[in-house]
DNA sequence: GAAATCATTTTGTGATCACAAAATGACACG
DNA sequence: CGTGTCATTTTGTGATCACAAAATGATTTC
């Protein structure tokens, strides 16, 4: 049979415009193979993950993939189970409360810190990345709406050069990301509202009190959608 | 001559206490003396981490050591330089704000939450830990001061119950504990005052602010002395 | 027909190996 | 005496192997 290529990798493994011939080159291959897929829904809450799928998957050997698991265990974006099984992990209301009280905590405060280091031409990046967003919407491409709302939010985040808040939240998206994916597979795309506008014109205005406003109030409503479907969902089994 | 114990471990590594037999044991025997060295200030910010040193002085295969230096990496305890070394982070003035600044956010927060489960028992083992603390204080011993602490503000936040939450404030805590150890080891530790009493009279009677306001008194106190520090640390090389 | 039992396969884990890159230290040269 | 060069050693990485635990599925038994 022709070997099928996964949907994991969009291109050959080996060979990537990224840093190929460093040091765990290979490594960081399947850690970002894994995180994308993470972030934009490819991977399903419950699914299970096994290392030499993966391997067989990527094209590389167990090594590098029992280590990039590891990783993302310890980052609780998987769930490595008492027999060593490791699966994404489910979601449930009390997580659900939790990683929106985080988000909401330290997402407004990371903006405001990045604030200063955003120009004109991030602004301009941003809204290029929210009219996509909007197409996206219309079109029902929940995958591709994914990978572009965590751009958004990344763009504004990562300006701010932390190296602690960053990765927090990091975490955090890769632990709801999956679980988002499954509500808009359920009802949808079309009835989202987000306020990347509210907060592209905070930029502009370098007006602090108007981003985090931006920020905390996109998350609410966004997370207020997944929330009403985990209620739902714990109710109606 | 005979052969010296690591400093890492206080017992045999095999047929320890813990789960033995389990799936993972070894791995969870290394990631256990990994954490605690770090948290208990027995690794120096700048220190190098080689696999196979570790694996020497434990006793165990690579193996284990690899995936668990992965883990420390992914939670930002550890830092894999670009040529794949592994070592104990820097503190830098801007590292430390944001830590500060993260754990301000979030400990007030599940101290909030943990509150309700805390009873009557949890303060009476707290004021055995606060009692210990002192004893240590006076007699300068900053390790098991720091293992005391870290027990102290951990036996609060784990009665959350959370798993979102406590693993980001376990990250924060693995990120600044060595750093803490060198400040101990220069200025000592007889000037340290906490607010753990403080704690403890708001939990046993069910007070939310007061538990908030004390830890996060307890956070801005133990941290401003670490702050000085660094400050003179960074000027005076 | 449902439940228990047993053989088979899958899977995670720890160990070892081979290789390349990097660090280290000795040595020659200016 | 300082500096560049080269051989040696150390170290991380990826691959493979052997083993035990767990999951799977067929088969037997009541």
């Amino acid at each position: 049979m022709a070997l099928r290529r996964s949907a994991l990798q969009s291109g050959p493994v080996k060979e990537a415009t990224g840093p190929s011939t460093s040091r765990g080159a290979t490594r960081g291959q399947v850690d970002a193979a894994v995180r994308s897929g993470l972030l934009s829904g490819r991977f399903i809450p419950g699914k299970a993950v096994t290392i030499r799928g993966l391997a067989a998957e990527l094209g590389v050997s167990p090594m590098p993939v029992r280590e990039v698991l590891q990783r993302l265990a310890a980052e609780n974006a998987l769930e490595v189970k008492p027999n060593g099984r490791v699966q994404v992990p489910d979601m449930t209301p009390a997580r659900f409360d939790e990683v929106l009280k985080a988000r909401r905590l330290l997402e407004p405060e990371l903006a405001e810190l990045a604030l200063p280091h955003l120009t004109s031409r991030d602004a301009k990046d941003l809204r290029s990345i929210d009219d996509d967003i909007d197409q996206r919407l219309i079109s029902g491409d929940a995958e591709a709406y994914m990978r572009l709302n965590h751009a958004f939010h990344f763009r504004i985040y990562r300006a701010s050069g932390s190296k602690v808040l960053l990765p927090l939240i990091d975490s955090l998206w890769l632990q709801f990301a999956p679980f988002m994916r499954t509500v808009y597979g359920r009802v949808g795309t079309a009835s989202l509202e987000d306020r990347h506008k509210e907060a592209i014109r905070a930029i502009e205005e370098q007006d602090s009190a108007a981003l985090r406003a931006a920020i905390e109030a996109d998350i609410t409503d966004g997370m207020g959608l997944l929330g009403k479907e985990i209620l739902s969902n714990a109710s109606g089994g």
